[in-house]
DNA sequence: CTCATCCGTAAGCCATCACTTACTGTAAGC
DNA sequence: GCTTACAGTAAGTGATGGCTTACGGATGAG
């Protein structure tokens, strides 16, 4: 599970939106395509994804099958951004990098 | 700046590969635009998308724009995570769901 | 066995996106 | 001032993604 696939998976708001609505329990895909302004087979579709991220997990139960979310697929997610973009390093490097580059004395008028 | 647009941002692995190039100090358009297999305007409309998400920071250097990561920019992606799917709140929720709704007893052979 | 229900898949459509080339604008060097 | 180097914008193209309807497959009830 990369975390390529779960940005991508998190990019779409239909696709949070489910996930977000999976956290009060576990769910039918009828359930939950009639709690959102799509169809079905979209819904399908978008749990197809979500699962392949690792963010979903599904249980058959009897011809249903029960859809359930998965906060630790998020781990991944976690793990690149602590340790590509973590706070500490990072603002080290970025500190460090400003400095150097820094040459000219001009105000900083941009967004820090 | 919200998650949203943090997520669609970093869903381009073109746009992550530039922000993780940023890492080794600011840099200008060109010089990003050479380090990877894209014209310099993708580049910079790439720049664009990922200043929107407040990923990137710019800085006029004479006739050039140096960019230069933003780690902090990602905070409200984290909190996001954080507070919709925290690890500990979410565990909760996730270990009563399933009680509540694993009525009978069959071996979980799908991923955790 | 038949039927009804639940759901995934296939096929097609339309919008969005990432990319290209061409152009415009701005700042420095002579 | 004119030219050169830097970079953002415009316009157009091909691919990708999300959506729909239609269909097929599996399970449970009668």
């Amino acid at each position: 599970m990369a975390y390529g696939q779960i940005l991508t998976a998190l990019a779409d708001p239909t696709r949070r939106a489910l996930l977000e609505d999976l956290r009060a329990g576990p769910m039918p895909v009828a359930r939950l395509a009639a709690r959102h302004p799509v169809s079905r087979p979209a819904v399908s579709q978008h749990l197809k994804v979500l699962q392949e991220a690792g963010l979903v997990a599904v249980e058959p139960r009897g011809s249903a099958r029960l859809y359930r979310a998965r906060p630790r697929g998020l781990a991944p997610l976690r793990d690149y951004l602590d340790e590509v973009w973590g706070d500490v390093l990072q603002a080290f490097a970025e500190e460090v990098s400003r400095q150097m580059e820094d040459t000219n004395a001009r105000p900083r008028h941009q967004d820090d």
